[in-house]
RNA sequence: GCGCCCGUAGCUCAAUAGGAUAGAGCAUCAGCCUUCUAAGCUGAGGGUUAGUGGUUCGAGUCCACUCGGGCGUACCA
């Protein structure tokens, strides 16, 4: 529909050069009083033409070249929007292509043959995932499925560090729970890992090796228990949301591979770093930061920053066109250190998008939970699953835009669970479902050559939004929103439901029949796509 | 103090690069099932978009300040 317009007016620009001075602009009026598209190039070019909007309308409309079987009417309104009103037959070609692409309908290739990398969830193996978690797993797993839907071939990636303070701490913590399964007094320190899991492990331990690991140390063969169990037990709960990871990136293996020296020796060369106070600095402030930053403390050991950018570095190596990163607010510091530094490198940092999602704060009995892993106090992502199920946890973490706080009411949650908005989507398909299986039995087969029959307001509406999925699909992907594919399903629902209240299939006239069941076969291919986008199922029955 | 995010209906949230009368769901109230799934539909009430100024044809959206909340502000990650 918007490309239709936007050759009309590329005509247009040829008569009126000076439309292609400003961006010009279709937008879908919130009330159907103003059309099917409108758009306010004429108060754009009021100040360059130096006329009144409403008579640069005019000049508009009296040049456009217009096809009255595609567009009905075209009207001036208010300061000096035009609208266009296009006839119903032309949104009603819809049904055969979303019929003929099936399963791959709202996909496109805008971004075929490019490679993107979307790094999410990313947490240390310290202990289990947690609610907080679960929000950047969803919504990472579902732009890494919005970017397949938009041509790129996405590359699912955890990064992870398994050396350092915490895991030594995580080791420690499972030696000393061992020696307590032994038989011996312990003080176990409140700032070690609280949570049961740790006993799990010691006793896991105890029941293989009895007594024979008394006099290891931590860092041995209880840190490395402990990750591999932990990792087991996250990529489990990942794996309950359907979330696979295709690439696990040690932090350690930049050591390995020589990374760190090398990207030290590169600053050092191009006279991006400085010691001072035994430590080596990283000259932001050249770069334009408030102030230099610390990149291998006095001790000799990097800070999180020289691994970051080797890491991202990998990233660039490894030819990828896009780079999405997404964590938590409380790394909100950290990230435009690393784009300095990358940039300072010659780095095209324009390719790495930085996604951060607020807080999800969890309220139980009317009370905030304050979590932290290492307190125990945490709810689990597999214990919120257990309780919900994987279709709500999803939708649930996608229906909000990601820079907003989030409030996860885990009594509401379970109490409410009838009346959560994905119940409303995977209903208005399930019905779908069974109305084939019905109608079916009556020997009605969906007809794709009649659907000029489909002009009622209910099934115009509906043809309409079917128009736009596509659309709505490859913005998401573009601006990174999962919420609005939620939005978008939720209104096709509402207007399914509507039609069905309205339009009945079972004792209409056969011909309209069949070009309503062409019709709603449609509706339930888009739905299904949709969900599958936001990783939800479409039952057949409910 | 400084940086990032946020403040919209009783609650949880939308509002498509500034657009026309700010929209949904939940909750409340009143209706709709002898024919395709009532987990649905129709209607009603509910708002000074935290506040004050500014920018312009036009502001929830942009700017400044104030108030309130979250996360940061390390030679922790």
């Amino acid at each position: 529909m918007k490309e239709y317009l936007q050759n009309l007016f590329n005509q247009l620009a040829l008569k009126i050069p000076e439309l292609n001075e400003i961006t010009l602009q279709f937008d879908i009026p919130k009330s159907e009083e103003h059309g099917d598209l409108s758009t306010n190039a004429a108060m754009l070019l009021s100040k360059k033409l130096k006329k009144n909007p409403r008579e640069i309308a005019k000049l508009i409309i009296d040049s456009l070249e217009i096809d009255s079987s595609v567009i009905s009417k075209i009207e001036i309104a208010g300061p000096g929007f035009i609208n266009f009103f296009f006839r119903p037959v032309f949104f009603s070609k819809i049904i055969n292509e979303i019929v003929s692409e099936n399963e791959n309908f709202g996909r496109s290739d805008k971004f075929k043959g490019k490679k993107a990398n979307v790094e999410f969830v990313s947490a240390n193996p310290t202990g289990p995932l947690t609610v907080g978690h679960g929000r950047n797993a969803v919504v990472g797993d579902t732009i890494a499925n919005l970017l397949e839907w938009i041509g790129y071939d996405v590359d699912r990636e955890y990064y992870f560090n398994n050396a350092g303070r915490q895991m030594r701490v995580l080791g420690d913590s499972v030696r000393l729970r061992y020696l307590e399964l032994l038989g011996e007094m312990i003080e176990f320190p409140e700032d070690y890992y609280q949570g049961e899991y740790i006993k799990d492990i010691a006793k896991m331990l105890l029941n293989e090796y009895g007594d024979k690991l008394r006099n290891e140390d931590a860092e041995g063969i209880f840190k490395q228990t402990a990750e591999r169990e932990i990792f087991k037990d996250i990529k489990k709960s990942l794996n309950n949301l359907n979330i696979i990871h295709k690439i696990f990136f040690n932090e350690n293996s930049l050591y390995e591979e020589g990374k760190i020296e090398q990207l030290l020796k590169k600053f050092k060369e191009k006279n991006l770093s400085y010691e001072k106070d035994g430590a080596v600095w990283l000259k932001l402030t050249e770069l334009g930061k408030e102030q230099d930053k610390v990149i291998v403390k006095s001790t000799g050991e990097p800070t999180y920053r020289l691994p970051d950018i080797a890491y991202h570095i990998t990233k660039f190596e490894r030819g990828y066109d896009l780079m999405v990163d997404l964590f938590g607010s409380d790394h909100n510091a950290t990230y435009p250190d690393v784009l300095a530094g990358l940039q300072s490198l010659g780095y095209d940092v324009n390719k790495i998008k930085v996604l951060i999602h607020q807080f999800v704060t969890i309220m139980k009995d009317g009370e905030v939970v304050k979590m932290s892993t290492r307190k125990a106090n945490y709810i689990t992502l597999d214990e919120l699953v257990d309780e919900v199920g994987k279709d709500v946890v999803r939708y649930f973490f996608n229906m909000r835009n990601i820079s907003s706080h989030m409030n996860f009411d885990l009594t509401l949650a379970k109490k409410q669970s009838d009346e959560n908005p994905v119940f409303y989507l995977q209903y208005a398909h399930a019905r779908i479902c069974s109305i084939i299986r019905t109608v079916t039995k009556e020997n009605l087969q969906p007809d794709y050559s009649n659907l000029h029959l489909l002009d009622s307001p209910e099934e115009v509406q509906l043809l309409k939004k079917l128009n736009l999925f596509k659309e709505e699909v490859l913005y998401a992907a573009e601006n990174f929103e999962t919420h609005r594919i939620c939005f978008y399903l939720e209104e096709l629902a509402a207007l399914f439901h509507k039609f069905y209240t309205f339009r009945r299939i079972l004792g209409s006239e056969r011909e309209i029949a069949e070009a309503r069941l062409a019709l709603v076969n449609a509706v339930k291919i888009v739905i299904k796509n949709g969900l599958s986008i936001l990783g939800v199922s479409a039952p057949e029955q409910m």
